[in-house]
DNA sequence: CGGTATTATCTCGCTGAACGAGATACTTGT
DNA sequence: ACAAGTATCTCGTTCAGCGAGATAATACCG
């Protein structure tokens, strides 16, 4: 288990971006009285937006490790604000769809937007073979952090 | 502000990756009985002794955006855990250092020590310009996200 | 040396996010 | 139609974190 070596320095770096990363949202969710869990949701259900999938208040709270109290009192928070909708599923009645309002999207936006904008730049600056380098890199830590549970299997090769 | 672009894929992929991380932690955290804070508090204890200085319940509290009552709580519940211990500080007595216990540092390696060790494995697969990238990437990305308003946050000695 | 301000931590009472248990409402299978 | 299954909600509780303020040690100033 390594300690030290030339590539501990980019671990701790990739370390310290998650907690900027963290931070900037959870300065957003506090200048707006809101909770972590509550951006996390806004993320989640604009994600899903994004895919084209429909996001229920189970699935939502699935996403976000709460069980069903939890996830009801997040929706009602979320609602209240006025961030989201409950709307009953047509279909099977017993659903709730959570749709995200179009003003809390603008709100993401105004806070999130210029970060994005600066990393899209920062981008910009790279050539195919680099880029190629960063997303097989942050493709690779994404899977690693992932698996978890299992066994640490050997190199593969390759 | 892009929403689409050839760009934005790697930019949620960065998002997805401190998505994962946080997620491990928080697995960490699940499995030893603590809270999210907990391990970030660990974190930013072994990160002040890999420095070499010491961390006193203050600006532990300080770093991880607590105020003092909070602080005491946190600082309590890892005293009570066995993962740290409170030491009075012998020049400063109003000071109280806190210091990692050695099976907490072990239990953190059993549990991020495989993550290192393949992030460690795959920064390996890729040459001095390639590390060069990811390098830049990430500490723009870090920067960006570092700045934004600056808002200072209230702490309780007013 | 004495007194007052300042700093570091802790105590107390409270709020609210999230939990477990169980109720309610709707759907599906027989 | 009835039982079993599924999705959400209600109720009561726990505990992390906050605000206010107490306590104890140090620094400043005459």
């Amino acid at each position: 288990m390594p300690d030290e070596g030339p590539e501990m320095e980019l671990v701790h770096l990739l370390r310290a971006v998650a907690v900027e990363l963290g931070a900037h949202s959870a300065r957003f969710a506090q200048r707006n009285g809101m909770h972590p869990t509550d951006v996390r949701a806004l993320i989640a259900l604009m994600d899903a937006a994004r895919a084209g999938e429909a996001m229920t208040a189970g699935r939502l709270g699935t996403a976000l490790g709460l069980n069903s109290a939890g996830t009801t009192a997040l929706v009602d928070r979320l609602e209240r604000a006025g961030h989201v909708r409950r709307v009953r599923d047509g279909r099977d009645r017993r659903r709730v769809t959570v749709e995200v309002d179009e003003r809390a999207v603008a709100l993401g936006r105004s806070h999130f937007g210029p970060l994005i904008g600066r990393t899209v730049e920062l981008l910009r600056g790279y050539d195919e073979r680099e880029l190629a380098a960063i997303r097989g890199f942050l493709t690779g830590v994404r899977e690693a952090a992932g698996d978890d549970g299992r066994e640490p299997h050997h190199n593969d090769p390759g």
